[in-house]
DNA sequence: AAAATCTGTATTATCTATAATACTAATTTA
DNA sequence: TAAATTAGTATTATAGATAATACAGATTTT
């Protein structure tokens, strides 16, 4: 009844039942696959670890469990419990700041698209406001859950004008960028607006990512505009923080009081490959 | 026991206790803040969600009761649950792309910091890595909490090798950007390069920022580098998603395959006023 | 070998989330 | 006005999460 869970490397669908043991599971994880926690590092034992988060020791020991479960912890009696972090980082996904909109595209890695919901239908208020619609607009909704080597990183929801929309079948939207399709479409993108924040997992998104209700997500809103100021795309996504990074490499550039940032194009910070 | 907690407005401190009141809690959060549920919106009698996810009427009822505690929802006896999606969206503090390093200053918001810990010891290994300096090295580790209008919403953590940190004193960390006492110090910054993503409050940082443990935070890791490619400065930064987003307004320029993204500078998206 | 530390396991008690039910008061609808 | 629907409140019961405690077995340290 948990929907598709028995998938072969589904190491995010253990939470535990109680909330607290699912706090305490959560914020190790979130060490450990944050970097805060390398790999063969160990833990505190139980009973400190309890302590440090002010629950008892069954409480600590579930969640423990879970993350074993998950392989990304290791125990022995006697021994203590180290973190087995699957070594190399497992190189998420990354989005460079440079090439965001191309969506991914050419990263190393195989991404794949889904398609899971398509419909027309007016625009809900916040995006209206956003593009600059008028309130009964029709637009396309479609949403998708992007994966790299079948792991879903991303799940997508996009507005786009029904008039624009209509210049590309639902089946492009499951095989290609959207931005590759509006330019098919003859749109001439100008600007966009980007907002970046985090949120928590509701049952259907965490469904649609394979990841526990209550994860943490990265999100992001993305407003795009023709040369005219009309707005041709707004997409709101959330992204697997484990997935999945935002990279931004920069460089000071300018003199004296002009000096200030700007995006190193053309260069990796960590390297894609 | 909850540490700080009893601030104004806190409305990131709501998150309800039991595993399925949270569950009923994100999915409706999400069905509101996603756009599935618009303003004037009026959601099904508490019986009748009840029904729907399955569980007790008590449960959908907390579930409510924090909804309502953010304020996105409206109740009246007799009436309904109408969905308040209060539009304005609370302007929270927005931090640009391009002013990013300079740390929020002149925001229209009054931004105050607080040292909570202090102190020169050995890099931690991901640290020193990604600094590139060697395991032993000895770094200032320093740890910051800023707030707006009194309300905290980021928990910084620097690590700047000790050679550097010896320019300026304690004090000074407290009342200056980490970024200006660098370049004060006499360190030529050059290069930077930033990560996003998204991860779980812990026990620690949920109290500093006044939020329930479990919360989502935006996730920043920075490491700065000098001219000659030694890093200055590493800074592992969360941020509330509630009080702070991440602002990238961007312009495509250039001609043909050439054409590509570029930060629009000197504009705000939406206005800092 | 002894001591200390840790996980593994078990037991019992308590607290709390959940469920089921009933009723009141406000509001809307017929 | 009467009926229906709704949120607000309260009560009771149950199940499950949590807490407190104790001890055994494994491992490391002294």
């Amino acid at each position: 009844m948990r929907g598709v869970s028995d998938v072969q490397t589904n190491r995010a669908d253990t939470l535990p039942e109680g909330a607290k043991a699912q706090r305490v599971y959560l914020s190790l994880r979130d060490q450990i696959t944050g970097g805060a926690l390398s790999n063969g590092d160990s833990l505190p034992g139980e009973q400190r670890l309890a302590e440090t988060f002010g629950v008892s020791r069954v409480t600590v020991r579930r969640a423990l469990d879970a993350l074993a479960g998950t392989g990304l912890i290791e125990r022995r009696a006697g021994s203590g419990t180290t973190v087995r972090n699957g070594q190399g980082e497992d190189k998420p996904v990354a989005m460079n700041f440079t090439t965001l909109m191309p969506q991914l595209v050419e990263m190393g890695h195989s991404t794949t698209a889904r398609l899971l919901s398509f419909s027309y239908g007016t625009a809900p208020d916040f995006v209206a406001r956003a593009m600059g619609l008028a309130a009964n607009d029709e637009v396309q909704i479609a949403t998708r859950v992007r994966s790299a080597d079948d792991t879903p990183f991303s799940h997508l929801t996009t507005y786009v004008p029904a008039a624009i929309a209509r210049n590309y079948s639902e089946d492009d939207l499951a095989s290609q960028p959207l931005f590759a399709l509006l330019e098919r479409s003859g749109v001439e993108i100008e600007e966009a607006h980007q907002s970046v924040s985090a949120t928590l997992a509701g049952p259907e998104v965490a469904d649609a990512l394979g990841i526990a209700v209550g994860s943490a997500l990265l999100s992001l809103r993305r407003v795009v505009r023709d040369i005219n100021g009309n707005g041709v795309e707004y997409l709101s996504g959330l992204y697997r923080p484990d997935m999945f990074r935002l990279e931004m490499p920069l460089t000071r550039v300018g003199q004296g009081a002009a000096r200030h940032w700007e995006p190193a194009i053309g260069q990796d910070g960590e390297g894609t490959a």
